[in-house]
DNA sequence: CCCCGACTGTCATCCAAGTGACACTCCCGG
DNA sequence: CCGGGAGTGTCACTTGGATGACAGTCGGGG
């Protein structure tokens, strides 16, 4: 009894796996892949700040981010650099597995963060063995990069106003950005009090409000108008 | 005859695929793989300056660099920006294909360059029946990837000196970047003047020769000492 | 062989963001 | 309920890169 309730959890996790990873809609997968997947999903869940890997460390695991919010970061001669935030349905590890190199950043949980893990044998059995997976698994890495080519052309030339506007309304969940500012400003390369100018004078506006550890936005259409200047 | 030398072109160019594109050593592809990749490849060739395609265009093939370089590139509100340079063995088009999304840059050819064409029928059929391919695949968007994150975070927060110098010993091939000084500029989000100023100091200090559209590097050690300066 | 367009070299001025610092406020845990 | 660490608000000063401009140079195509 007990055993079939794990079952079933692992089913509905990867279930939702087969719905939230990748591209869902041009690469369905069947029904044996997704009861392929939940033998092999394994649960973690980190608190706030627990870190998942470190710079240099040999990738073991795959993890599938359930709930929460983890960050790639590096530490440069700058402080804290954030790569990205993966949020649920990102994966992190898979890279640095399929190219065989060690993790070139830190992973942190920046909430509580609930994570499917699979280990470095079950992830190569599943490419190997599963195609349908293994094409699901090209649209993720796809859209992962299409997201980083997006956030290179944001960040490249744009003031910073424009940055942290796009920044905001991309980082949203509900209309609720649960970033500090301190993070805000290591996601956009800056220092902190410039994104506090920035992030005052929104709020001068009216556009956000601020608090402490968040941001709320109240006037998206407004934002989305500062970062994309009309032509 | 003629049409026999054809098809070996086509075989030797998907065995050179075979070899550059994506990560080779792990997942190696077999023969009957590398023939039918030879039934499906198109060889087109672009002027100096050509565009590939523009904003906004459907993606309708896959374009395999074999020799040249192509550049993605967006028109910014600061002008334009280069998001990637794409050597031998690069791919462009693939990710829009699988997220069945428009392009999101312009690509045009940098110098004279052959590239290998899919349409986008043949890419599909051939992800879709090839499991290796599609394996294998998946290891060229992660390369991709890899090389976005390290690209943003020698973007993100560090002086000029170090963006440049990063770049040159990136985009070097046999100690000669071929890239205008103005290119240089829209790789890195910053107006010419001040790479100008950069380079001069370099090549005052002897790390490097300029010239009419390229930069000749002399000393890549103290470029690398520069580009990664000591704890 | 010469011309025109593309590229480089350079400058004076301006401004956005960095720097480093300090006080204040908010939470969480003991 | 209070103490301390983390986060925010703010400021005076500095600086590096943007701006816009113009002259000089290269080199391919007619």
């Amino acid at each position: 009894m007990r055993r079939r309730e794990e079952q079933s959890a692992a089913f509905r996790d990867a279930l939702w796996v087969s719905r939230c990873v990748g591209h869902a809609g041009t690469t369905p997968l069947r029904l044996e892949d997704v009861e392929d997947l939940a033998r092999f999903i394994r649960v973690r869940t980190l608190a706030a700040g627990e870190p998942l890997a470190r710079v240099g460390d040999e990738p073991t695991a795959v993890c599938i981010v359930r709930e929460g919010c983890l960050e790639l970061a590096v530490h440069g001669s700058t402080g804290r650099l954030v790569i990205q935030t993966l949020r649920a349905g990102d994966i992190d590890g898979d890279i640095q597995m399929l190219l065989n190199v060690r993790m070139p950043y830190e992973t942190r949980a920046n909430v509580e963060t609930t994570c499917l893990i699979l280990d470095r044998s079950a992830f190569e059995e599943l490419l190997a063995t599963h195609p349908h997976v293994s094409r699901r698994w090209l649209t993720s890495v796809s859209q992962r990069l299409a997201r980083s080519h997006s956030r290179l052309t944001s960040l490249l030339g744009e003031p910073l106003e424009v940055q942290v506007a796009q920044l905001l309304l991309e980082e949203r969940v509900d209309d609720v950005v649960n970033l500090t500012q301190t993070t805000v400003a290591a996601l956009l390369g800056v220092r902190r009090p410039s994104v506090n100018k920035v992030l005052r004078r929104f709020a001068g506006n009216g556009l956000v409000a601020l608090s402490y550890g968040k941001v709320q936005i109240l006037d998206a259409t407004a934002l989305a108008e500062v970062s994309a200047p009309q032509p």
